[in-house]
RNA sequence: GGGGAUAUGGCGGAAUUGGUAGACGCGCCAGACUCAAAAUCUGGUGCCUUCGGGCGUUCCGGUUCGACUCCGGAUAUCCCUACCA
C-alpha cells in the first residue's frame, strides 16, 4: 500500500485478480435476471485505437453497473477476423493472412486487457476460427434449403489488373484504389441472400423498436425505401416485327400523371434493349458505352441525362393512336421498379431536363394549388388538381391515382404495387480470406450443396498470394472434388462470403461459443437473447444492423424477433490536425507551440493548425491508446473518455482532458489516503442520526448518488462524472470535528468508491481495500439513496415579479402562498416593488416559485 | 434533389422535461506555499452598467403568469442518402 497513486502497479494487480478469480465469466442462472451487453466487435487490424477505447469503456460502465444492480451479466468479446486487409498485409509482410490475423488478435487482446474491461474472455471467438465458420457454413445450407439464397448475374466493379472485384468504396474516380486501372462493369454470376423477402417485416418492426435511436431507424427506413405505386404494361408499336406487340412494364408512383406522359425510357440494361440491339445494330456501340459509364458513385450525379433514340414506340393506354417514343436513357436504373419509366416532363424535373434536351412534347396535367404558372423550365411537383386529363379532370392527385389504378386493373394492363428500394444482398467475394461457400458445380452443370457431414469446408493454407486474383481459384487441388452422390467430377465455388455475413450472427454464437454441433444452443440462446444493450458506431447503422436483423428473422426463432433490444451509437474521437510547410500531415506529438505559432519539432518547420477531425491514420491525428495507458493509466483514459462530451456526440481528444482525468484520479486517491483510518472504523455507523455539517454532507452525498445512478441509466456519463466531481469536492472540503463526522466521511467515501467502480475500476478496488470489508467490491451491491437524506425540510422559493426573478425566500417545505407573502415582508426590494401596486394575479407553485403579476 | 440532426459563456457542456439558465470540467484572473518554477491549495469568473439595475440560450414572430424547453418562419453547421421514376 504505497501512499502514492501508482496506476501501473494497481492496474496490473487488479487485472490479475479479476482474471485469476474468473470474476467476469458468465453462465446461465435460470432464476436470475440476465443482462446481455455487447459492443461491436473489432476488426483485428493491429492495434486498438481511441475509438475502441471509447466504445468499450462505455459498454464496460454499463456492464459493471448492471452487475452491481444485481443482474446476471454477459459481456463477451470477439474478432471480426475475415477480410481483405489481411490479404494485403500478408503480401506486404510476406506472411499469411491467418498468421497476421491471429498475431493481431493476440496484441489487441492484450491491449483490451490493459483497459480493465469486465469481459468474459471464456466466450472469445474469431470469425476466422474453423469452429466458427464451420457453423456458419451450416447456416448457409439452412438458408439455401429455405430458398433464401440464390444465384444470379450481377454487375460488379471489375479491376482488370488485379483480376478481382472491388467494392464501391475501393473505386476512386473510376479507377482501382491499388492498381489505378480503369474499372470495368462486369456481369458476374453471384450469390445473393433474399433479404427483400423480409423488407416488409424489417420495415414494420422498426416502429416498435423503442430502444433504438430515431436517427438509425430513419436511416433504415430510407434504405428499405417502401413506396406505393402502380405497374402498367405498355404495348410496343414498331416496324421491327420481332418486337412489335411486345409489352413494356413500367413502374410509377405517379399514375395520376399518365395523360402527361410523352416518352418512355429504358435502362440500358433492360432485357428488351438486348433484343433491340440485335435488330438495330446501329445503336449497339452507344448502348455499350452507356452501360460502361456507370462507374463511380459521384460521377453519376454529375452526368448529363443522355438518351439513345430507338425505332420503338409505345401505345398510350388511354389516348387512342397516341404513340410515345422509346429512348434508352442513362438515368434509368435496372434494379429499381421495372427498369422502365414513362416520362412526364411537366411534373418531374429529370423528365423535363430530358424532354428539353431531346425536344419532346411537354403536357401540363396538374394545376398547382398555389397557381404558379408553368414556365417550361421548372417541373411542378406540388399538390394540385388534374387538367388536360380526360376522365381525370378536376380530381385531386390522390383521387386520380385511385381512379387510374382501378382502371388499369379492370383492363388487366396493370395493378397497384409496393416497391422497395432495398435490394437483395450480394454475398459473393472473389477473395481468399473469408468463409468458403459450401457449394460445388458438377460437371453436368448441376449445382450441389456440400452435405453437412462433409463440413467444415476449410480454407487451404498453402496458397500463393503473390499473383493477382483469387488464390482459391488458382489453387492446384483445392477446388477439384467429386459429387458426394454420383461421384461425378465437380468444382468448388471459389468465392467466399462477404464478411458482413460473419457479423450477422456472432451475437447468437456468443451464447454458446464452443458448441461443436450447432451454431447456437437453443436453451442458452433463449436465456441470453436478445442483446439488451448494443453499443457501437453509427457507421454500421444500415448494413451490419440490417443484416443482423435479417438473419434473426430468417432463422425463424420463436422467442427472438429482433436481435438488439437497445442500441446506442457513440460519437467519434476527434483531434487537431497539423500540416507543415510542405503540406504534409504532422503527428500532434511532433508539434510544439511557441507563442502563437506552431512548429514541427523534428524539422523545425512552421506548422499550420487544420480543422479538428476524427482520428485517422491518413491525417496522422491519432493518439495511441497504449502510450496513454502507459503514461496515465487505464483509469485516467477511461475517465476522460466519459467526462468531456455526451457519449453520442463526438469528443475532442486533448492533453488537458487526459491530464484533468489524471488529476481527479490522484485527488480521489489522496482523499482516501487522508481518511483511511475512518474507512476501517468498525462502528455500526448506519444508525447514527447525523446533525449539522455531517447531515449536510450526507444529504449531498445521497442526492449525488441518486443523480449518478440516474445519469448512468440514461447513458449520460458526462453528467455522472460531473456529479462525482461534486461529491469528491464536497468530501474534500468537509472538516471532521466530532466523532460522528468521521462516520459521515467513512460512509460518504464508501459510497464514492462503490459508484466510481464502473468508471475507474482499478482505483476503486484499491481504495476498497482500506475498508477491510469482507465483501469484495465487485460483490458489493450498488448503494441506494436513502430517502431520509433526500428530503429537505427547508426549500428556497424563487419570487418573480412579472415573470422576472426578483429574489428568493427560504421557507419550510410545503409552505402556503400566504406564508411566502409573510416572508416577503422582510425582502426589501420585493416589498418595495409590490407596495402600492395592484396585484393582478399570483401564481404559486409549491416549493418552487411564486410569480406576482402587477398592474403596469 | 430526398431524409435526419444540431445551435446555450473564451471552450466542452448541465438544466428534475414549461418554473432560479450557465451545474461540473477546462481555460483565464487573483491570492497562499516556494529563493524561483512546476505541482498543490483557496477565492473569483455570462455580457453591459452611471452599481439603482439592464441584457442574455442563433435570428424573427406566437402561445403562456412564466419558454433553452411548446408552435410557426428564417439562417447556419453537420450527418446520412443520392438520377429510386
Amino acid at each position: 500500500m504505497s501512499a502514492k497513486y501508482n496506476p501501473k502497479i494497481i492496474e496490473k494487480k487488479w487485472q490479475s485478480y479479476w482474471s485469476e478469480n474468473k470474476l467476469f465469466e458468465s453462465k446461465v442462472i435460470k432464476d436470475k435476471e440476465k443482462y446481455y451487453i455487447l459492443e461491436m466487435f473489432p476488426y483485428p487490424s493491429g492495434k486498438i485505437h481511441m475509438g475502441h477505447v471509447r466504445n468499450y469503456t462505455l459498454g464496460d460502465v454499463i456492464a459493471r453497473f448492471k452487475r452491481a444492480m444485481g443482474f446476471n451479466v454477459m459481456h463477451p468479446m470477439g474478432w471480426d477476423a475475415f477480410g481483405l486487409p489481411a490479404e494485403n498485409a500478408a503480401i506486404e509482410n510476406s506472411t499469411s493472412p491467418k498468421t497476421w490475423t491471429y498475431e493481431n488478435i493476440s496484441t489487441m487482446k492484450n491491449q483490451l486487457k490493459q483497459m480493465g474491461l469486465s469481459l468474459d474472455w471464456s466466450r472469445e471467438l474469431a470469425t476466422c476460427d474453423e469452429i466458427y465458420y464451420h457453423q456458419q457454413q451450416k447456416l448457409f445450407l439452412k438458408f439455401y434449403n429455405d430458398n433464401l439464397i440464390y444465384k444470379k448475374e450481377s454487375l460488379v466493379n471489375w479491376d482488370p489488373v488485379e483480376n478481382t472485384v472491388l467494392a464501391n468504396e475501393q473505386v476512386i474516380d473510376g479507377k482501382g484504389w491499388r492498381s489505378g486501372a480503369d474499372i470495368e462493369q462486369k456481369n458476374l454470376s453471384q450469390w445473393f441472400f433474399k433479404i427483400t423477402k423480409y423488407a416488409e417485416s424489417l420495415m414494420d418492426s422498426l416502429d416498435s423498436m423503442d430502444g433504438w435511436p430515431e436517427k438509425v431507424k430513419a436511416m433504415q427506413k430510407n434504405w428499405i425505401g417502401k413506396s406505393y405505386g402502380c405497374e402498367i404494361d405498355f404495348e410496343v408499336s414498331s416496324d421491327l416485327t420481332l418486337l412489335n406487340n411486345k409489352k413494356i412494364k413500367i413502374f410509377t408512383t405517379r399514375p395520376d400523371t399518365i395523360f402527361g406522359a410523352t416518352f418512355c425510357a429504358l435502362s440500358p440494361f433492360h432485357p428488351l434493349v438486348e433484343e433491340l440491339i440485335k435488330e438495330e445494330k446501329s445503336i449497339e456501340n452507344q448502348v455499350f458505352e452507356m452501360r460502361s459509364q456507370k462507374i463511380s458513385e459521384e460521377s453519376i450525379a454529375k452526368n448529363d441525362k443522355l438518351g439513345i433514340p430507338t425505332k420503338l414506340s409505345i401505345k398510350h393506354p388511354f389516348i387512342k393512336d397516341k404513340l410515345l417514343p422509346v429512348y434508352i436513357a442513362n438515368f434509368i436504373l435496372m434494379d429499381y421498379g421495372s427498369g422502365a419509366i414513362y416520362g412526364c416532363p411537366a411534373h418531374d424535373q429529370r423528365d423535363l431536363d430530358f424532354a428539353i434536351k431531346y425536344n419532346l412534347e411537354i403536357i401540363q396535367v396538374i394545376d398547382p394549388e398555389d397557381q404558379t404558372p408553368f414556365d417550361n423550365k421548372n417541373a411542378i411537383v406540388g399538390n394540385g388538381r388534374l387538367i388536360n386529363s380526360d376522365f381525370l379532370n378536376g380530381l385531386s392527385m390522390d383521387e386520380a391515382k385511385k381512379t387510374i389504378i382501378t382502371k388499369v386493373d379492370a383492363l388487366k394492363i396493370g395493378k397497384q404495387t409496393i416497391n422497395y428500394r432495398l435490394r437483395d444482398w450480394g454475398i459473393s467475394r472473389q477473395r481468399y480470406w473469408g468463409c468458403p461457400i459450401p457449394i460445388m458445380y458438377r460437371e453436368d452443370g448441376k449445382v450441389i450443396a456440400v452435405p453437412e457431414d462433409q463440413l467444415p469446408l476449410l480454407l487451404p493454407e498453402d496458397i500463393d498470394l503473390s499473383v493477382a486474383g483469387n488464390p482459391l481459384d488458382r489453387h492446384p487441388t483445392w477446388k477439384y472434388t467429386k459429387c458426394p452422390e454420383t461421384g461425378m467430377n465437380a468444382i468448388r465455388e471459389t468465392d467466399t462470403l462477404d464478411t458482413f455475413v460473419d457479423s450477422a450472427w456472432y451475437f447468437l454464437r456468443f451464447c454458446s461459443p464452443l458448441n461443436q454441433h450447432q451454431p447456437f444452443d437453443d436453451e442458452e440462446m433463449n436465456y441470453w437473447m436478445p442483446v439488451d444493450q448494443y453499443v457501437g458506431g453509427v457507421e454500421h447503422a444500415i448494413l451490419h444492423l440490417l443484416y443482423s436483423r435479417f438473419f434473426t428473422k430468417a432463422l425463424g426463432l420463436e422467442n427472438v424477433k429482433e436481435p438488439f433490444n437497445s442500441l446506442f451509437t457513440q460519437g467519434m474521437v476527434c483531434h487537431n490536425t497539423y500540416k507543415n510547410e510542405e503540406k504534409v500531415w504532422v503527428f500532434p506529438e511532433d508539434v510544439e507551440k511557441k507563442g502563437n505559432q506552431y512548429f514541427q519539432i523534428s524539422s523545425g518547420q512552421k506548422v499550420t493548425e487544420g480543422p479538428i477531425e476524427s482520428m485517422s491514420k491518413s491525417k496522422k491525428n491519432v493518439i495511441d491508446p497504449e502510450s496513454i495507458i502507459n503514461r496515465y493509466g487505464a483509469d485516467s483514459a477511461r475517465w476522460f473518455m466519459l467526462s468531456d462530451s455526451p457519449p453520442e456526440k463526438d469528443i475532442k481528444w486533448s492533453e488537458s482532458g487526459i491530464k484533468g482525468a489524471w488529476k481527479i484520479c490522484q485527488k480521489i486517491w489522496n482523499l482516501i489516503i487522508q481518511n483511511r483510518e475512518y474507512l476501517s472504523m468498525n462502528a455500526a455507523s448506519q444508525d447514527i442520526v447525523f446533525e449539522g455539517n455531517a447531515l449536510s454532507l450526507m444529504k449531498l452525498v445521497h442526492q449525488n448518488l441518486k443523480s449518478v445512478t440516474e445519469s448512468i441509466e440514461k447513458f449520460q456519463m458526462n453528467v455522472a462524472i460531473a456529479k462525482v466531481f461534486e461529491l469528491v469536492n464536497a468530501i474534500s472540503k468537509f472538516e471532521t470535528v466530532k466523532e460522528d463526522d468521521k462516520h459521515a466521511v467513512a460512509q460518504s467515501l464508501k459510497i464514492l468508491i462503490r459508484i466510481i467502480e464502473p468508471i475507474v475500476p482499478h482505483l476503486a478496488e484499491e481504495c476498497w481495500e482500506f475498508t477491510n470489508s469482507t465483501n469484495s467490491l465487485l460483490n458489493e451491491p450498488w448503494p441506494k439513496a436513502n430517502e431520509l437524506y433526500l428530503i429537505n425540510n427547508e426549500v428556497t422559493v424563487v419570487v418573480q415579479i412579472n415573470g422576472k426573478r426578483r429574489g428568493e425566500v427560504l421557507v419550510k417545505k410545503d409552505s402556503s402562498e400566504e406564508d411566502i407573502y409573510n416572508e416577503l415582508k422582510n425582502v426589501s426590494n420585493i416589498n418595495n416593488a409590490i407596495t402600492g401596486k395592484n396585484i393582478l394575479k399570483s401564481i404559486y407553485v409549491q416549493n418552487k416559485i411564486l410569480n406576482i403579476v402587477l398592474e403596469s
